[in-house]
DNA sequence: TTTGTCATACCCCACTAATG
DNA sequence: CATTAGTGGGGTATGACAAA
């Protein structure tokens, strides 16, 4: 998706990159051989060929962080085929207060879809250690990260550092037009939660911190597996809310092969 | 080259919905 | 609850193209 992508260029919105694609330029290489494009003037086309080799040598150098710079923020997903195999999700559970009230994370969660890293308030939960495991990934996929998650360790984990591309699941299912919750699109795509943690939400999280804190073991595990259930579930919903984006955007009406499935 | 017109990108605002 | 970013609506600014 994002060979096919010139949203990101200055002056360019979903209509006339629609247009562009109709015209048959379908992907960053058909706008760098093309001399002329109906619409964009020589010298627009010359800064835009510019934006876009640069791009290109981004992406062929797997340089995430650029491009993560480089889109609009609601534009993140489409990075999301390039970069899968090396995506983590996030999730944080926090002791219920706000950081300008002595709030804190208690658990960050990470999950790549085979190993999961949980780090704990008070025992391995540091910015150092956070930037160290986001350090060997290339894209952050969360929900409501962008709204909750991420503000609150910039406020209260100093140090920490977000600048990998980042896939807002919640915000892609808004413009899909689906409602709801993790959990509830956790229902609505078939996916089943561990019976230990079933319709536990995230005030219990905060409930079992305080009893975790106070040495209940049992709490404790609980809460860990809540938090890992919590971001296990990302990586098949980003699956299926990027193919529905990508649907949505409309390149598949382009493509000389229909391969996307689209209903 | 200048002007007029049209399309559309962009900006600002209040609102919404999700999080623990 | 309080908090937050993204969204959508509506007005404005900008750029492309064609006619003069």
């Amino acid at each position: 998706m994002i060979y096919h992508t010139f949203s990101h260029l200055p002056g360019i919105g979903e209509k006339l990159e629609r247009r562009i694609w109709r015209s048959g330029v379908l992907t960053w290489d058909d706008f760098l051989a093309a001399p002329h494009l109906e619409g964009i003037s020589a010298p627009r086309k010359e800064l835009y060929d510019k934006q876009l080799a640069a791009c290109r040598a981004a992406l062929d150098g797997r340089d995430a962080e650029y491009l993560a710079g480089a889109l609009k923020r609601r534009d993140h997903w489409r990075l999301f085929e390039a970069f899968r195999g090396e995506a983590v999700c996030l999730d944080i559970e926090t002791n219920g207060f706000h950081p300008s009230q002595g709030g804190y994370p208690t658990v960050v969660g990470l999950h790549d879809g085979f190993d999961a890293v949980t780090l704990v308030h008070g025992e391995n939960l540091t910015a150092e250690n956070l930037n160290r495991h986001l350090a060997g990934y290339k894209m952050l996929i969360t929900f409501y990260g962008a709204g909750f998650d991420i503000p609150f360790l910039l406020a209260t984990l100093p140090g920490v550092r977000f600048a990998l591309p980042h896939f807002d699941l919640c915000f892609a299912a808004k413009r899909l037009d689906i409602t709801g919750g993790l959990k509830s699109l956790e229902v609505q795509f078939g996916m089943v939660r561990d019976g230990s943690v079933q319709g536990m939400n995230g005030y219990d999280a905060v409930r079992l911190w305080e009893r975790a804190r106070l040495g209940d073991y049992e709490a404790r595990e609980l809460l860990l597996t809540y938090n890992r259930e919590d971001t296990a579930y990302l990586l098949p919903l980003a699956d299926i809310l990027y193919e529905k984006m990508r649907c949505a955007s409309g390149i598949a009406d382009y493509l000389p092969v229909n391969a996307c499935g689209c209903n």
